[in-house]
DNA sequence: AGAAAAAAGTACCGATCGGTATGTTTTAGG
DNA sequence: CCTAAAACATACCGATCGGTACTTTTTTCT
């Protein structure tokens, strides 16, 4: 059932997302996205019951593949080290591989580009953004707690800030990426979030 | 003369950046920012040829803003020492009071506001905002290797992207800020920048 | 095959968008 | 004080915005 369907709310999704990260939320008009896709109004409002269901759909649906993507590569580190240290680094490595393959810079972050428009949404898309970073925070400070717990850092950091470090890695990464015109931006930061890790938590002479 | 209307223009940008950076270029309208300034379409348009114009002549105005506080943190610093790891580590830390002096999340940044809607602008001004990145990219880099060519780094690292790193900072570190409406992200991450700074640069034993 | 439901098309609406034309008030300078 | 320009107000415009009501086509399931 509904098989069709799903493929035409797929097909929108996916062209709202590209039209709201190179023209904003506001900037993307529906008009414009059902012109795009060659269809009406009519097949639109049928899978969704307004702009900002779009919205909230589409933030749901990147938050949900960020999370499987982290997911996916901490068990994979886990399933090759023991370690902590070196579960981290894997995972970050996993980033910087993912990111070098890029040939164009990166779209940007669809939560990066609502943020710059909040006061255009409702509490509950809020709530969502917030509720998400928050999750991400607290999954890398549980990892990076157990770095620390193993390896006592050389200097005294806060362990969410450093969390926090590599989110906002990739937001400003992103942002450069765009503005610039350039891709490999966001591996070269990861790699220096990873040389930075190695410092803090390298067993010194 | 035009004292009054200097003061009106400025009121104008003003505003005008406050909306932007909470509802995004194209979600604030017009007629919204003059109705908050209780003015009328007749004085918005004598002060401005069209909306991109207001959206051109901030973003100058935001840029020079920022060079000119680089430009004189970085005097500040050399008056402190001769030492360009010093130098750096001043300037760094000027910014970190700056951010941790606010007592709520920063407004954002305006580049940043406008590179998530860079379709929406003509060539001129998504010009403007490369040229912006890249001229603190260089000032930045520039600094970086003279303390590289006193201080070797312990691993090796590309300075031009040591020094994205730092406009990369500011950027996702007022991302995560709006987000989850903290305030102190940034010094924050000022403070891992300037730490990775120097467990880069030091004088290892 | 036929009925029910899902999917998509057509036509339209009020509100708001950026922008213009033109008139009135205020200010600065001789 | 008078005049010219700057500063601001009023009224309006076509286009586009998100959204609705209704109809037609297509698909699914018995």
């Amino acid at each position: 059932m509904g098989r069709k369907g799903d493929d035409t709310r797929k097909r929108i999704l996916d062209a709202a997302q590209q039209l709201i990260l190179s023209h904003g939320y506001s900037g993307m008009s529906l008009d414009q996205l059902i012109r795009q896709l060659g269809m009406t109004k009519g097949a639109f409002f049928h899978h969704f019951r307004n702009k900002q269901d779009l919205a909230r759909t589409l933030i749901q649906r990147y938050s949900d593949e960020g999370v499987t993507l982290f997911k996916t590569a901490l068990a994979r580190a886990k399933a090759y080290s023991d370690d902590p240290l070196q579960q981290l680094m894997i995972v970050i490595r996993q980033y910087e591989e993912i990111f070098q393959a890029l040939s164009e810079p990166y779209d940007g972050c669809l939560l990066a580009a609502y943020v710059y428009e909040l006061q255009q949404f409702d509490a509950d898309i809020s709530g969502l953004l917030k509720t998400e970073f928050e999750l991400s925070r607290d999954e890398l400070t549980k990892l990076l707690k157990a770095v620390a717990r193993k390896y006592p850092p050389l200097r005294e950091v806060d362990l969410t800030s450093l969390a926090d470090g590599f989110m906002s890695l990739f937001e400003g990464a992103f942002i450069l990426e765009k503005a610039l015109g350039e891709s490999g931006i966001t591996s070269q930061q990861l790699k220096h979030y990873r040389t930075y890790i190695e410092l803090l938590f390298s067993r010194a002479a």
